[in-house]
DNA sequence: CTGAAAGCGCTTACAG
DNA sequence: CTGAAAGCGCTTACAG
């Protein structure tokens, strides 16, 4: 048996034309139904849901909806490197959290968006949002134009000033070179340095400050200027006395191999400078497993002040930022940029701090 | 002087139609340029493209795209609770991370849905997505509805199996119990029991077995239903034995409030029984704080072996679940949904596996 | 209070 | 190889 014709049934893609076609009126009452009930009678409103109940339609096509008032709601992140390593970063997970804190009172989605080493970045050109936070991209990508040919609104974070986009950063550098001074104040004299990628080739190993010069990450490079200038300035030799090992991402189990390396090498640093806690942190674990005692034998100091960075055993002695006013206040940059409040770029630099932990102990003598 | 009228100069909102004027050609070969190069000559190809640039036309409206296209190539994560803790929490940072390793390979964006306490579904109702990933919501929200309503592939995630969606969930129960027995043959006979919220409403403080079947969070639910089972099956008295403290969120800092609690009632247990590593990890630093010693005084247990779960002192006794796993399976039932591979309903389980660290000790005697 | 119509920006089957 | 035209699903100013 066939069902009867005229009777109302649910329906695999059911549009407002279909909605309008069973109950007998325009799309337009139909929109005006779901999103402005004081434009129609109740009597018809009523009729109107219900048959959109039956049939199966719970709403507008979000896409033409979006196409239609030209607006998304939707802000997208884009991560410098894969979202594998950003969403396992401390720090980024603070930074995407004062994001989440300041979308989510406006009802604003965020949308992540993955961009792969390979350097494809067809999921950013293509992404339905109406505005964009880059977060630490690498200097010389692809990536930076592709952002800028959408004309957007756009934060760049962790990238330096420009005159042609809003940016923020962070005052990488003295708080690195404040970290550096407090080490030769506490009388080291022999200092291993652990970065993460220095340009866009995974080469793990020793490197040397010439590479520095790439300008691969603008806060690491940062640091790295800051560590360097302190060192100089305490005419610690950066050939004889320092030595860098260069790790290919930020996060533990690489400052675990930098310090095995250290090792195999016969170089043993009595200070430790990691470009980041979670460097740092691996550091610590790795020395603690050899037999060193942190910081009688090594002194170890990382950046940014993670949740982890005063959990582990010893405390560490680190650069505190605060990743996720960071992040609240890219939010807040662009949300003004999407009401039209703000046309021109700003830039806006945060404070750092020296927070000194038991990680890096007492005056040497 | 005005610029001559056929002269090509950047536009505000360039459009298809503006570059195909300016070019001489239809909006179809415009499209073509950018899409199918093998459908037009390279000279004219070149001539739109070059025209498309000095314009400033970098490419589709991906709104209409995807409109035009019916497909966003996005994907919805919502969380069943703020995002906020959400992205706080290890354990679905690592669900996320799952999900975002299996659509980075597909060049598929993740939307993040916020989800408020207030129950405003709005968001998740007009997100422009092919599939929605629903993770760990609340059994009794409209949200599940909502997220039904949509009648897209979707996959729920820590919900109880449903014959009419695609559920993944994992052995909570088992777990829990085999995490109590353990406690229970150390020779423990009086345990605090520390949830997070047991209800919609966020009110913290001493709760008892009857809220626990409110069945809210389903994984919670059933880890408390296996840890009472083996109190049960140990003749341990629920009611004078046991003292359960509900916090509103899980994270560190109510797992010490948890324990302020326990001590300011006088009420101290031998053995702590955590719903989660998060309130287990804050049990025992105000433990520490308090001057008792974990485990010789009390032993601590969590649930879900986060990362920081074996690198607190002393590590922590819990109960494994591969979160990353749970995020790249639901992703991948998600895909082979959107793919058109699968069109029934599926149901995963994950296993659970007991992890003894020092955080439970030897047997008491 | 309700409807006819325009149009958001694009892609694609089809005709030439 | 190129273009005219239809149409994706919706919202909104406007006319009645």
């Amino acid at each position: 048996m066939q069902p009867e014709s005229d009777k109302i049934s649910p329906q695999r893609n059911p549009t407002i034309k279909t909605v309008a076609a069973a109950a007998g009126v325009s799309t337009a009452t139909v929109s005006n139904a779901f999103n402005r009930p004081n434009q129609l009678s109740a009597e018809v409103r009523e009729r109107v849901l219900s048959v959109a109940r039956e049939i199966g339609y719970s709403g507008a096509n979000p896409v033409a909806r979006n196409l239609r008032r030209m607006s998304t709601n939707t802000v997208g992140f884009v991560y410098g490197q894969s979202l594998e390593f950003g969403l396992n970063d401390p720090a980024s997970q603070q930074f995407l959290l004062g994001i989440a804190r300041a979308l989510e009172s406006r009802g604003l989605a965020l949308l992540l968006l993955p961009f792969s080493a390979t350097g494809n970045s067809e999921t950013v050109r293509n992404a339905a949002v109406d505005g964009i936070i880059l977060y630490c991209p690498p200097m010389n990508t692809p990536l930076v134009q592709v952002v800028k040919d959408r004309r957007l609104p756009a934060v760049f974070v962790d990238y330096p000033n420009r005159s042609d986009c809003t940016t923020l950063r962070v005052r990488d550098r003295s708080g690195a070179h404040a970290l550096a001074e407090h080490l030769i104040q506490l009388g080291h004299k022999r200092f291993g340095v652990i970065s993460s990628r220095l340009t866009e080739d995974f080469c793990e190993g020793f490197s040397d400050w010439s590479r520095v010069q790439h300008d691969f990450y603008y806060p690491q490079k940062e640091r790295l200027i800051g560590y360097r200038q302190a060192l100089e300035e305490a005419h610690i030799n950066l050939n004889r006395q320092v030595r860098i090992f260069e790790c290919s991402h930020s996060a533990t189990s690489f400052g675990k191999r930098a310090i095995a390396a250290f090792l195999a090498a016969e170089f043993r640093p009595t200070a430790v400078l990691a470009v980041s806690d979670m460097l740092a942190i691996g550091a610590i674990e790795q020395l603690k497993a050899a037999g060193f005692n942190v910081p009688a034998d090594v002194a170890v100091a990382g950046f940014d002040d993670v949740p982890e960075a005063s959990r582990i055993e010893p405390p560490l002695t680190t650069v505190r930022q605060d990743s996720e006013e960071k992040g609240r206040r890219a939010a807040k940059f662009l949300l003004e940029m999407l009401d039209g409040q703000v046309e021109e770029s700003r830039h806006s630099v945060l404070q750092t701090e020296l927070i000194v932990r038991k990680s890096t102990g007492v005056r040497r003598t």
